[in-house]
DNA sequence: GTGATACTTAGCCTTATGGAACAGTATTCA
DNA sequence: TGAATACTGTTCCATAAGGCTAAGTATCAC
């Protein structure tokens, strides 16, 4: 339960930068290989592939190599732990202090 | 609109760090001065101020000075952002595509 | 089995981030 | 007025982030 609060820090971290929004809004659409979800991109292959990694790192992706080639798939359910984490502070502000909400926050402030 | 992208960086970026994400967890439940944020830190003024910049630079949280003291408080319209975004992305997954989510993540892809 | 394809690994570089210390300014209180 | 309070400004430091090139490995197609 400590965690969590370390999930939401990568979590939100991969979602700070553009190619990485880019590369989910990509995957919304469907399962894409390494290559084909590169090639938008103005950016060398290793630099693409740490964006990727990250992605992975943080749950929001998962990826599966096949022979040579890597399919990167979106993982939904990690989208969730931002969502909790936004009604969580709704509910503050709202006054609100319900079982689950407190349950967060509490482990949010540590 | 191309901005847009750019303010979701900063953000995301905001909210992916603990101290922040407790500060914003704790103006939840009302304004509150710069003393009074940092006391349950353990760390160093300067320090903690920089994290109350990032917020009030990520539009998450407005400041005002009066006298000697700052005060800082919740801005809950900068969260729609991200709902919004989180949103769009959903749509993704559903295969909508209606007027808004395309606007958005059109914006979103560059 | 050779060549092309699709990543991977390793190292390097520059900038940003999150922390620190120390000194300074501006208010408020006695 | 003089001390305490509440920041603020400046500088420094270590590590992480995001990019690069160059070279390596493993498949696949012929």
């Amino acid at each position: 339960m400590e965690q969590y609060s370390e999930r939401l820090d990568v979590i939100f971290q991969a979602l700070a930068d553009p190619t990485r929004r880019a590369v989910l809004a990509r995957l919304g659409g469907g399962p894409a290989s390494i290559s084909d979800l590169a090639r938008p991109f103005d950016m060398a292959l290793p630099s693409f592939m740490k964006h990727i990694h990250f992605l992975e790192g943080s749950g929001l992706i998962r990826t599966h190599k096949q022979g040579r080639v890597r399919t990167c798939a979106i993982e939904k359910a990690q989208f969730a732990v931002v969502e909790t984490w936004l009604s969580a502070q709704r509910a503050l502000w709202e006054g609100r202090a319900d079982r689950l909400e407190k349950f967060v926050t509490e482990r949010e402030e540590e």
